[in-house]
DNA sequence: CCGGATAATGACAACGTTGTCATTATCCGG
DNA sequence: CCGGATAATGACAACGTTGTCATTATCCGG
């Protein structure tokens, strides 16, 4: 049923140590040899066993470790870093976390997973990847990980960390609008755990402070990343007559909600409101306007995060050929679409 | 660092034979020594390694393959599948196979990845699941798997498989139409190796037939199961005078399109024209007007198969203890919201 | 063409577990 | 109390691979 290294062997007349070699690609394999046992994996379509890998101390499983509940960002996420995995033949572990778990709880059921499932390192997405206690847990533990994170200079850790600068991107959109005139900017933030609520909020606050436009208090409203938190925010802000022109909501959720909560209003978008989000989702291109918005490119963030994660596990083999760690660094592109337009 | 059964062994003062049968609970053992292991194995925190079960055949690992572009129907299934290998200590494998290969391709990397993985069994979703070619070709190699179709009545091999009855559920959706007093219903099909297509179809059909509605051969739109199609069918459809007043879109995606068609033309939905979905996507729930469409409890759904997959992986061993089948089928539950309206 | 060096190949153990079979301990009837 | 039956325990092989070391083939200088 199985072919294994012995059957290969058995047909290319050799020991199936030379199998293995051919395998492994190690040298010291005569040519005509090698051909022979190509030739034989091939008709035989042999497949190494992972197991037995494994169980040699050839982990190729990494774990992809997760609390975020946006099914987009986590599925982008989750393709680019398998396609990644698959290239350099690893095996991927996927693990849900509860997003109401403490930090504590979060560490144990991670350390227990990588000890179930022997496996050799991490790749770390927002929220879990900026929670200071975790990572310095999980650290000191000597397990392995990579992390992305949003941060708008490179971190401390650069070398195992991919840093997405929201800040500057939430600055370009700001600018955006005010260049298109508007100066009553409300900002809808993210959850306060994640990094990127902050990062941006920042990006905003320094694009109106450039412009001199004052930032009164209750622009800045502060909530979820969720649909359901943009619309409430919506209709409390927009049921006003001292009303934005324009809302940055911190994400597309947030930004579908709150035009929900204009569509209830009777407001329309974006003749009497600009809506502006963050993400490029899907939504924010089937959405009616669709939304102008900044993309992320998170699958292959998250493949670089993998194979980061795979370059730092096998270097810690072979050392000395650790990356340089110079490109670490992602802006997010705006896109202008529909949503945005100057004040009447 | 990591403590095996030897060191248990050791601890116990037994062989380390004697310790594999504590931990896998089989009987003669003496209670003493029982009691000395069961102590042991607390007292180093021994935690069976995985990997090795594995090697010797003992996999519990299944696989989740799955070929369907759609991130929110796969990452709902995926969470249903986790739940479930949780709570049975199975390990998931997640494989993502190009929607664009064809069933020798396809069934070619399923081969390739129980072989490199040692899983033990498949969790199969549409189209793959509902392949023939590909599904005979894994009973023939003795792959085992569950699988989740759309089929208004149990299958031949119900004992392995889920199925859901979405002729009855369209045939609902059609009824709520035309209770509705609409006559022009058009129809946005899927794609067509979806078996879901079909069945919708033939419940549009049943239900227009079963009111004595003729159905206009125009009025049944083929495409593919995204907005692109929808968009596409709808600019097409709808720019004509003698439009529908009424679009059943096969999924909810079809129909975000679909209404994306309608604002181009200036043509207000719910009140000029009526649109329904089908998924329950977050889509229908978020955008204006809210979709009308019906429910499938895809992660209850894929934690069904789960389950079943591994009652059936356990039952191989020891026979007799099959599951009877009698509750493999689902219907998804029509759900009214805004977006369908009688016509003016 | 010989012999030492090096390159190529192979034999075998090991990873941590479970299955098979052998060995030892215990039981029980006469 | 003996001996055969059965229960309890253990020794060892095996899963499919990689690492270590030994063996064999090839090369090359004199």
């Amino acid at each position: 049923m199985k072919v294994t290294i012995k059957e290969v062997a058995e047909l290319a007349g050799v020991s199936f140590k030379t199998v293995s070699r051919v395998v492994n690609e190690e040298d010291g394999v005569k040519t005509e040899l090698r051909e022979r046992v190509q030739q034989a994996i091939k008709k035989l379509n042999y497949q190494p066993n992972i197991t037995a890998r494994r169980l040699r101390g050839k982990s190729a499983t990494i774990g992809f470790i997760y609390n975020n509940p946006n099914s987009n960002y986590v599925i982008t996420m989750l393709h680019g870093i398998l396609a990644t995995c698959r290239e350099n033949r690893y095996e991927l572990v996927v693990h849900p976390c509860d997003s109401k778990s403490s930090a504590d709880e979060t560490y144990d059921e991670i350390v227990a997973l990588t000890q179930r499932s022997s496996v050799a390192g991490l790749v770390l997405t927002p929220p879990i990847s900026e929670n200071f206690e975790i990572i310095s847990k999980l650290e000191k533990a000597g397990i392995k990980f990579t992390r992305i994170v949003s941060s708008s200079e490179p971190p401390k850790d650069v070398e195992r960390t991919i840093y997405i600068d929201d800040r500057r991107a939430a600055y370009q959109i700001t600018e955006h609008l005010i260049n298109q005139k508007h100066r009553a900017i409300s900002f809808f933030n993210g959850d306060p755990e994640h990094h990127s609520s902050e990062e941006r909020l920042d990006g905003y606050k320094a694009a109106m402070r450039d412009n001199n436009i004052p930032i009164e208090s209750n622009l800045i409203v502060s909530g979820e990343y969720t649909f359901e938190s943009g619309m409430q925010r919506g209709k409390t802000t927009l049921d006003s007559d001292s009303r934005p022109t324009a809302i940055f909501a911190c994400n597309d959720e947030i930004a579908a909600g709150t035009l929900f909560a204009a569509r209830m209003l009777g407001i329309n978008v974006p003749e009497q409101l600009s809506i502006v989000g963050f993400e490029d989702s899907p939504f924010s291109r089937q959405s009616w306007p669709s939304l102008t918005t900044a993309k992320q490119p998170n699958d292959e963030i998250a493949g670089h995060a993998t194979q980061l994660l795979i370059d730092l596990l096998s270097s810690s083999s072979k050392p000395g050929d650790a990356e340089k760690a110079h490109n670490h660094g992602y802006l997010p592109e705006m896109i202008v679409r529909e949503s945005s337009l100057p004040p009447r």
